[in-house]
DNA sequence: CGCTTTTGACCAGCGC
DNA sequence: GCGCTGGTCAAAAGCG
């Protein structure tokens, strides 16, 4: 689940759009992407919570058997350096033109976790549960902190609790009642 | 021109 | 068997 003004996240993948259905449950419709690159069945299923409209749920269905592809539509930029050095290319970070520091700075703990749910295919053997978003050689934390940018600011019920968020999910903490 | 999105139709599973 | 629901297909349209 994640907080998201936009039905359709970039993980760092193409995903083509292959059918749309109104869903009995939720009062928006459901969208079902498929994985573009061949031999790829991963498919990923798009609605938004009934509850809150605000929050879209991302069903994933498969493992990503291949990296990120070469030629994304420049949403993410998330083209390899090996590829983008036709012109000796630029360091990824010239993708980003807007400071990713800046989301990273502001929810990091409830990014990660959210994250870690939602890309559950991310949890590769190299990328360990405690990721370093901190190693700029990770094109991971590249595509985590460009997608956190969609993400808006949470509201005023959402409260920084450090590493605790590493351990409960936000969920759990938003809808835990305030202490009187 | 190639790729993606849209959208109605079709099919399968399930409950009654 | 019938109706409902979810998932997929495929043609047409749109876009860069």
């Amino acid at each position: 689940m994640t907080k998201s003004e936009v039905d359709h996240l970039d993980d760092g993948y193409r995903w083509r759009k292959y059918g749309q259905k109104a869903v009995k449950n939720s009062p928006f419709p459901r969208s079902y992407y498929r994985c573009t690159s061949p031999s790829c069945g991963v498919k990923k299923r798009v609605e938004r919570s009934s509850g809150d409209p605000t929050t879209v749920v991302t069903t994933y269905e498969g493992t990503h058997m291949h990296p990120t592809p070469l030629t994304s539509r420049g949403s993410l930029g998330l083209v390899p350096e090996s590829s983008a050095s036709s012109g000796s290319g630029p360091g990824p970070s010239s993708f980003f033109p807007a400071p990713m520091s800046q989301y990273h700075h502001q929810q990091p703990q409830q990014f990660q976790q959210q994250q870690l749910q939602l890309l559950p295919f991310f949890r590769v053997p190299t990328a360990p549960a405690s990721l370093h978003f901190n190693t700029p050689s990770s094109s991971f934390a590249h595509m985590i902190v460009q997608e956190s940018s969609y993400c808006p600011p949470p509201p005023s019920s959402f409260v920084d609790n450090g590493l605790l968020e590493d351990i409960v999910p936000s969920e759990m903490l938003i809808k835990e009642p305030k202490k009187e």
